[in-house]
DNA sequence: GCCTGTGAAGCTATTCACAGCT
DNA sequence: AGCTGTGAATAGCTTCACAGGC
């Protein structure tokens, strides 16, 4: 049984809300009021929670903390995981400040830049390495997820090298898709692709709007 | 007739990879080739070439400056777009260098952030103001499309001021789901929840790995 | 009355498969 | 022989709708 990408996702986003309601002091919440926080609709939130083996009462609905424990067991490996971060440019730096004490479970173990003036530094509590240690680092310290963020012509080299290295999973900012084995995971963040898209549809609902009206 | 979302985003990724191919010499090219490139099958490019109108020959495949011509008419403005982002922190900035002479029908014209400091000043070619002045800049210039880099908390204010000075597209950084009215379209990048994703079927990959070996 | 849990229906997106062309 | 263009089939995801419970 394979959870859909969808679903991992929206439960990611699930666990922030209740993560946001529980320090408000919110101890049960209903089907309808999470999916209204998520942008989502009743149904799709209490099949979701069928996929995180949780279940609500009808009188008081889900309890919060359960629910955010439940989502935890289900989405989180029982050791935190050790990220590696590749190109430490503008976006990878952003990516670090980011990160830097945000999600616990995910911590940004190091980083590689091919740039010499930003090796062997510590950068917002990750350690910079030559981009020739990726290998032996990545390795060494058994690290199954990493970050490319370097430019388009060196993404694939990067990817190669880290999944030779160990690496099961890639979260790619390079405009460019990326191809691996069958064993990785690969999602992509194109910024490019998504500012066209909001522009797309931008002007879609505008010339949709003065042909209704 | 609405343009699916997906193809919309596969079409940005196609045209890239044509520019791509374009400056390397390449003249013509064949569904599976760009398919190839673009890591999707070649029946879903011939079907995303229909969205564009565009038709090729058994003989020769697809024209590739006709393809990238086709894909700007479709997916273009006829005049550069104006962009504005709220936030100029760590993601904002890197925003602003990425799209630094990148897309030319895109263009960043404006930022906007609380910290006097980063105010009134010319960051990456882009001017920044401070907040208060976002309603007025907006509609001034007429400006349609915005990014929100700013902390999950202000979301959703920033979004509505955006909104109801005139933007009908948003790119979404933070965190949270941004409500907004139904003439007005979101795209959501959270990072966060791509990380999770990707270190959730990193895992999933060994342990299938594992059973099937 | 309003909630949850869920089989069934409905939708959307993708892939198949093949006629037609060169 | 190998390509494009596309109706038909499939797969995947979301919503409906209602039984069951408080």
């Amino acid at each position: 049984m394979m959870t859909p990408e969808r679903t991992v996702g929206r439960l990611s986003l699930y666990r922030r809300l209740l993560v946001a309601m529980r320090n408000r002091g919110t101890r049960h919440v209903f089907s309808h009021e999470l999916a209204s926080a998520a942008g989502v609709t009743a149904a799709q939130v209490r099949r979701d929670m069928m996929t995180v083996g949780c279940s609500g009462s009808p009188a008081r609905g889900y309890d919060v903390p359960e629910l955010i424990e439940h989502i935890g067991l289900f989405l989180d490996a029982d050791e935190p995981e050790a990220v590696a971060l590749v190109g430490v440019g503008n976006i990878g730096r952003a990516m670090m400040a980011y990160f830097e004490g945000r999600r616990p479970k995910l911590k940004m173990v190091a980083a590689f830049d091919q740039d010499g003036s930003k090796t062997n530094r510590v950068v917002h509590g990750c350690r910079c390495y030559p981009i020739e240690d990726m290998a032996s680092v990545v390795d060494d310290r058994g690290i199954r997820v990493a970050m490319v963020a370097v430019p388009a012509e060196a993404a694939q080299d990067v990817a190669d090298v880290l999944v030779r290295a160990g690496v099961r999973g890639l979260l790619n900012f390079a405009p460019v898709a990326i191809r691996v084995p069958e064993h990785v995971y690969v999602e992509d963040i194109d910024v490019t692709t998504s500012l066209e898209k909001v522009a797309f549809f931008a002007r879609q609902k505008r010339a949709h709007k003065v042909s209704v009206s």
